[in-house]
DNA sequence: TTTAACTGACTGACAGTCAGTCATTATAGT
DNA sequence: ACTATAATGACTGACTGTCAGTCAGTTAAA
């Protein structure tokens, strides 16, 4: 075969780039080393030479999963507004077909759940500090009053990431809006939002 | 070989109980089929005649597991004390070294992350009608005020089993206590518990 | 000339198959 | 009641196809 040589990382991103694409089709597991390099035009040799093993390629990709979407967050409270608008935007865009790249379809592959899962425990742990600045903004801000601030980021950080994941838990598409904005409201009142709930007493 | 049939529902569990060590001691992923068979000293035609594939032996297992975890739910909402109580015994039994009978290593394993997942959700789901129930008798009692039974239910069920399972986010042993009597505390006041939480206002 | 990228045939392990075997149970003939 | 015979269904184990990973050797580029 005619053989070419590329810089390493031209290679790993193209060998990433394909088995992306075949991991949407088919999923991981359904997904042969094999397969990749025949769509590449390279030999099984070269997956090697660049990944030790199959699995090396989903660290790979589960990690600029995760930058991409702790990023936003990070973004989000650096950026300007409220709080409480902060947070809207928050769950406004969580759990939708757009905000993902092109791995959407990779990720909501039933075989593929175990990457799924690493990639949000990640996504969780590593976007609490940023999710714990938006509540503090609140506070003084007078609308949050907070005793546990890690906890409550963890907590809903936990609840955009897990419930309304399209992966994990798989509710129905009309019910969809009406929990996000049932949940927009049981935080608000998590949070001690005074504008939003006064007890009953 | 000596030949020795048997009644297939004392095969199967025959199957299952020896698979479920095997997964325990090595996961899933790493234990072959040939490797049950030969655990048990019958052909690998054996497990293929009581099972279609090595997959469908996860189900029977997630399933005995998802029934026993829910029965517990169902038992703490139709039995006796106040819903305070109730919700207070159902965080503090979750996410403990107790409660799983054997399942426990074989859950834990790194390498069975995906049936884990399969476990909690279907647990979640199933206990919801249990914990609106406790949310209801709280309501009926004065203690909680609640707007989004459902979806309140589903987030806390969702905190419980997510976060707070060792399988999935990996919290430092002493942090958990702590951890956990914050999360009690969120959770009251998202209920409205006048008694636990009065806001600064 | 050296080195780093690449090759592709090969290996071992595994999930799943299948044609056939044997123990058990039901039925019929005496 | 007492066998012979048939039918059933649990079980066998050698076999197949596929796949992850290896390695001794090849070639393009520096």
């Amino acid at each position: 075969m005619a053989r070419v040589s590329k810089k390493p990382e031209v290679r790993r991103k193209e060998i990433i780039d394909a088995a992306l694409s075949l991991f949407s089709e088919k999923g991981y597991e359904q997904t042969a080393v094999s397969d990749i390099v025949k769509k590449l035009g390279v030999a099984q040799g070269t997956f090697y030479y660049h990944f030790k093993t199959k699995g090396e390629i989903i660290a790979a990709i589960v990690d600029s999963l995760v930058i991409e979407k702790v990023d936003k967050a990070r973004e989000l409270a650096n950026g300007g507004g409220t709080a409480k608008e902060k947070l809207a935007i928050f769950l406004r865009g969580s759990g939708t077909r757009e905000a993902e790249p092109m791995m959407l379809g990779f990720l909501h592959h039933a075989n593929n759940a175990f990457i799924h899962q690493k990639v949000l425990v990640q996504v969780v742990q590593q976007s609490v500090p940023y999710v714990m600045k938006i509540l503090e903004q609140g506070a003084e801000e007078g609308t949050f009053t907070i005793r546990h601030l890690q906890e409550t980021a963890e907590y809903i950080l936990t609840g955009i990431h897990f419930m309304f994941d399209p992966g994990i838990f798989e509710w129905p598409e009309d019910a969809l809006t009406h929990k996000r904005s049932a949940f927009m409201q049981i935080i608000e009142r998590m949070l001690g939002d005074s504008f939003a709930f006064v007890p009953f007493v």
